[in-house]
DNA sequence: CGTATGGCTCCTC
DNA sequence: CGAGGAGCCATAC
């Protein structure tokens, strides 16, 4: 668990939000570069199977978007799902594009 | 403290 | 394979 490489600023920061929160957007950080994961994957790792909802809610609230990837975590029906960062789900496809991810993983 | 809201998923049809 | 409906879960109000 020290895989990401978030600056320590962000890390600081969330500190002010729900553990829940925090061990969604660290798994994002922690999702390997033109890798993707689904909410579902996501909310089995963190410890909370069938949260894959929630995981759409807190990463909604992702603040360090896109420095915290959550861009590589994608609906488990092959479908981009969706992003509220700046851009868009627009941005979240480029961004998978230019790392060369395929929505599978 | 109860209701409303999502970057979801699974099961049927 | 696609559309529809019903669960599930944490957060925001």
């Amino acid at each position: 668990m020290k895989a990401h490489r978030l600056p320590q600023s962000i890390l600081r920061r969330m500190a002010a939000y729900t553990e829940f929160q925090r061990k969604v957007w660290l798994c994002c950080a922690q999702i390997p570069r033109g890798s993707t994961m689904t909410y579902g994957e996501v909310a089995r790792k963190i410890g909370h199977p069938g949260a894959a909802r929630a995981v759409g809610t807190a990463l909604s609230k992702n603040p360090f978007a896109p420095t915290v990837p959550c861009h590589r975590v994608v609906a488990g029906s092959g479908k981009p799902g969706g992003y509220s960062g700046p851009g868009g789900i627009r941005k979240k496809l480029q961004l998978l594009k230019e790392e060369k991810a395929s929505l599978r993983g």
